[in-house]
RNA sequence: GCGAGAGUGGCGGAAUUGGCAGACGCGCUGGAUUUAGGAUCCAGUGAGGAAACUCCUGGGGGUUCGACUCCCCCCUCUCGCACCA
């Protein structure tokens, strides 16, 4: 017999499978539909067996779907644009078009490697100007929607690199880059305006029942809507501050207010004075970084503010406080401290010996008692006017109006979720289509102009300073409204903008005059199912269904989120770390390969553990899933080829254990078990449990031929055999696919149907039933199917370990449960 | 603190309309084959016990003829959010 040798087989199939066209999709037939989605990669050049994850488990299930004759739409492509490649440019002196294009070229190679099957002539790369020509007019369809806009805000700014960096690019407080201290500035930036869609991109997510629920909540934390009022309160010397609070049950209870140290009324305070210790206060936190302020449990400071204001309700006079327990960020930037009711303001009142007030009581409380805590909870109103007696939730209610009457206050629904924050001071990015005239302000680059090509002989800095900054044949322009001179915008976008939308053009992706087509992705979308990792639960997700939302609402497209079902894969792990290069504890895919097989990389992936945790890596499971390959490999050919017919071999004599089949039926029965199993399990993400149905099976199949070697002309076993290989093809596709054609496939194992279970086939003649003698397990009979609860019975009290357990009571009752037990309760 | 998820042999993990706990793989033990090693094959492998048998799914309680599975309380771990008013 042949050797299984997977370096000759696996490219020979590859090649065979690129010639026949597997994975290009017909357009034309109009079959069900497969949109398969991998989250498309950064070309960072690394690449190692824990990245081939998401990708085999897309891969085996969109081959099973090709089988069952679905017309699969399985794209790849490239995130480009992006920070490494630049700090490789100014590190190493290496153009970052061309460190990307390299890298693409490397992980494309490792890619196929793995017989990951993908429609390659639709690969989209987000850093040619064929692609980001649209990312431009997406843009400029935004604005022109009046969902891009340009304004201040405070960003975290590295001194050092001279740009704004995204929050996750902070690490500790200091730049990932350089380490310098971020600092805050107040900047001119482009922004999308995602919160115009807050409510409908949280209701959406009710929409959205295959997506993990873990993937939802993060999107809901992160969209934050809570209900509320804001409420005026007057200030002593003219105006007022406003605060939001969901709790305005409490509101008899404020006796003091806080503002945040950026708070405007502190500009006026401080024109006109203040105290010393408020300046210093205020200066202080104001000039912390946003990484700084966002470090959960500092201790609560603040200072009094000088300025009184009046409790709208109460008419009392209570001091206005500045603290760095207040965020600017979120509503107003001031709040009414409610201490007995807050256990933030009670730890700030007891500081600082500030009033407090108690108005809600616990249910089964009686006032006047001292608190150590803040009680928080709901209960009954005291000691809040016309109010009291009211239980919160009515309270809110009936306050709320009332301050809508007389004005004081009106309900109001907040969100955590900010803008999107777009523009970046970098080079190696989309450019902005806008610029600026000396006349006319800020002008879009008409479409007809697009692209606006990123020049690419440049020289970098090692300050890491865009070099878009300093080239005057890309800065200067003309205006294209008036004619006059204008200057080019040097910011480039999030790489997010150019991540949000590539699913789309991969069905024209190289259609120079449309972003895509409306027909095409009506068609074709929702993705049905999108697999990636469990890093982009928030920000690619959401600004993905964000875009969606935006473009349906322009006309563009006509349905309301890109993704129907989502999977997020487990990372894998080696020596209890997340693999990668800084830790070295990454296995090569390469070297793996060429010691075990593409095939047995993918099912040791499948076969680790359930798909959505995480998974530790060990040598021994790849030989674990290398043997199980070479044993099908040598089961397959003995009990298909000639030689099964010549090497007839004396009966072993023992006789057959319990565990094993029984005859052609029972075979059979495994067989089909076998089909509905691993057929659910792909389906269901269950891919570790389909390789043991399947390595089940083939030990079903050793046994029968060990006990019959005569058994191996038998239709049953043949059938078993050919089964065995076609189940396995999605998930091995190579070793699949060779023993395939030695076995007399005549062409591709993938374009064979999928097989169909057959009902009669499943049914067994016998079961075993369990009997137990009061919950107790005590024999277990091999008895008809459909035997009746008589026959059961009594085949159960005529076993000797059952009479033994029953002699001497009396059985009270019989339970019984057809096929599966018999249970004696007595007394 | 809030929210979500998880806790099963030496290890990864199976089993959910409540009905045989530990499938499958790794590891380990013994045997066959082999000069030897490796590979392969066979048998065994939750714990205790010579055996009969008893015990066993983080801990405690409950519902039930019957609980890994359902309910209540507690512990531990992972992830997310976190002074959000």
């Amino acid at each position: 017999m042949d050797a299984y040798r997977f370096h000759e087989i696996e490219p020979k199939w590859r090649r065979h499978w690129d010639e026949i066209g597997l994975f290009r999709l017909k357009l034309d037939e109009k079959r069900g539909k497969f949109y398969c989605l991998d989250m498309f990669p950064y070309p960072s050049g690394e690449l190692h067996v824990g990245h081939g994850r998401n990708y085999i488990l897309g891969d085996s299930l969109a081959r099973m779907k090709l089988m069952q004759g679905f017309d699969v739409l399985r794209p790849m492509g490239w995130d480009g644009f992006g920070l490494p490649a630049e700090n490789a440019a100014i590190e190493r002196h290496i153009h970052p078009a061309e460190w990307t294009r390299a890298n693409i070229a490397a992980m494309k190679r490792q890619f196929e490697q793995w017989g990951t099957g993908f429609d390659w002539g639709r690969e989209v790369a987000t850093c040619d100007p064929g692609y980001y020509k649209w990312t431009q007019w997406f843009f400029l369809e935004l604005y022109g929607a009046g969902l891009a806009y340009r304004g201040e805000a405070s960003a975290n700014w590295c001194p050092s690199c001279r740009t704004v960096l995204a929050n996750e690019q902070v690490v500790a407080g200091a730049c990932e880059r350089c380490d310098t201290p971020v600092t805050q500035r107040k900047l001119e930036q482009w922004f999308f305006k995602i919160t115009a869609y807050a409510q409908e991109l949280l209701d959406g997510l009710d929409e959205l029942p295959h997506w993990p629920e873990r993937v939802k909540t993060m999107q809901r934390n992160w969209i934050g809507r809570s209900e509320g009022v804001d409420i005026e309160f007057p200030l002593e010397n003219g105006g007022s501050v406003r605060c939001f609070t969901t709790r305005h049950d409490t509101i008899f209870g404020a006796t003091y207010m806080v503002v945040a140290a950026e708070h405007p009324l502190l500009d006026d305070v401080l024109r006109n004075g203040g105290s010393a210790e408020l300046r210093e206060f205020v200066r202080k936190e104001r000039s912390q970084s946003i990484a700084r302020r966002w470090e959960p449990a500092r201790d609560k400071v603040g200072v009094f503010s000088g300025v009184y204001a009046r409790n709208p309700m109460t008419g009392r006079r209570i001091p206005v406080w500045v603290a760095n327990y207040v965020v600017v960020e979120y509503g107003t930037g001031a709040v009414m401290a409610v201490p007995a009711h807050d256990q933030r303001d009670f730890e700030f009142a007891r500081k600082y010996s500030l009033d407090l007030k108690e108005v809600i009581l616990a249910p089964g409380k009686t006032p006047g008692q001292t608190l150590a805590e803040a009680y928080e909870g709901e209960g009954t109103l005291v000691d809040s006017g016309e109010f009291t007696g009211l239980a919160s939730d009515l309270a809110r209610d009936r306050i709320a109006g009332r301050m809508e009457e007389t004005g004081v206050g009106r309900r109001v629904v907040r969100f955590k979720l900010r803008d999107w924050l777009v523009s970046r001071q970098r080079y190696w990015g989309t450019p902005i289509p806008v610029v600026y005239c000396e006349r006319c302000s800020v002008v879009p680059v008409p479409e007809s102009s697009l692209p606006v090509i990123l020049p690419e002989d440049v020289e970098f800095d090692p300050s890491g300073r865009s070099p878009l900054l300093t080239r005057h044949d890309f800065l200067d322009t003309t205006c294209p409204r008036c004619g006059g001179k204008a200057r080019r915008e040097t910011d480039t976008l999030d790489t997010f903008v150019d991540s949000a939308w590539y699913y789309l053009r991969y069905l024209t992706p190289h259609d120079p005059n449309i972003a895509f087509s409306r027909e095409m992705v009506n068609r074709w979308l929702p993705v049905d199912l999108y697999i990636g990792g469990i890093e982009h639960a928030i920000l690619h997700l959401m600004y993905s269904r964000f875009i969606i939302k935006a473009l349906r609402d322009m006309g563009h497209l006509s349905f309301s989120e890109p993704f129907e079902r989502l999977f997020t894969q487990g990372m894998i792990c080696m020596n209890g770390a997340k693999m990668s290069k800084s830790k070295g504890n990454v296995v090569s895919n390469e070297e793996l390969i060429g010691r075990y097989g593409a095939d047995t990389a993918r099912l040791y992936t499948l076969f680790i553990g359930p798909p959505e945790k995480d998974a530790e890596w060990t040598e021994k499971g790849v030989e674990g899933a290398h043997r199980f390959l070479q044993r099908v490999w040598r089961q397959v050919l003995e009990c298909s080829g000639p030689e099964a017919a010549r090497e007839p071999q004396e009966p072993s004599g023992g006789a057959a254990v319990g565990s094993r089949v029984r005859g052609p039926a029972d075979l059979r029965a495994k067989v089909h078990e076998t089909i509905v199993k691993v057929t659910s399990d792909l389906e269901n993400f269950r891919h570790n449990t389909a390789v043991s149905s399947l390595m089940e099976l083939s030990n079903v199949i050793g046994a029968y031929v060990r006990d019959d070697p005569s058994s191996r002309s038998e239709p049953a076993l043949r059938e078993a055999v050919r089964t065995l290989v076609v189940l396995l093809s999605p998930m091995a596709p190579h070793v699949s696919e060779e023993l395939w054609r030695r076995i007399g496939g005549t062409r591709s194992v993938f374009l064979e149907p999928w097989p169909a279970w057959d009902p009669a086939a499943l049914k067994r003649d016998t079961q075993v039933v369990v009997v137990q003698v009061n919950g107790k397990l005590r024999a277990r009979l091999t008895l008809p199917v459909g035997a009746s609860r008589a026959a059961a019975e009594a085949a159960a009290r005529a076993d000797k370990h059952v009479a033994a357990n029953l002699s001497g009571r009396t059985v009270r009752q019989a339970i019984h449960v057809e096929g599966k037990l018999v249970n004696f309760v007595t007394d």
